[in-house]
DNA sequence: ATCCTGACTTGAC
DNA sequence: GGTCAAGCCAGGA
């Protein structure tokens, strides 16, 4: 029996991400308490994309408001599109107001 | 079992 | 202030 709690958490986390809002994988990382894992949290997003599950990836990016997993999805432009869609401004696959839109799950979820 | 890679982050030069 | 390197954990070859 393996203990998938990394993944699961993530798979929690991304899915309470409220509409119109991101967050950074070293966020969710440091919700899980390995802040040194955040790569960890992508390679879990990625498996999350190829299940059915209705992970909102594309509210997550790197700590800088980079949308750097974007070309994961089925089309690198989905991603920015979904985004813009939820009324966040992306321009040049950098999320505008990044820390303005961040969500923290240690404090918003606190 | 070993080596490499990866949607990141932080620290050092 | 930008660039380079290391750390982190898990999974695939």
């Amino acid at each position: 029996m393996k203990e998938y709690t990394f993944f699961e958490n993530v798979y929690a986390v991304v899915k309470l991400i409220p509409e119109g809002r991101i967050t950074s994988y070293g966020a969710i990382a440091v919700y899980l308490g390995a802040k040194r894992s955040a790569r960890m949290v992508g390679w879990a997003l990625n498996a999350s994309l190829n299940d059915n599950l209705n992970i909102p990836a594309h509210r997550v990016t790197n700590r800088n408001g980079l949308l750097t997993g974007k070309k994961y999805f089925s089309t690198p432009k989905k991603m920015q599109e979904l985004l813009e869609k939820e009324g966040i401004n992306v321009q040049n696959d950098r999320v505008e107001k990044f820390k303005d839109l961040f969500w923290d799950p240690s404090i918003e979820l606190l």
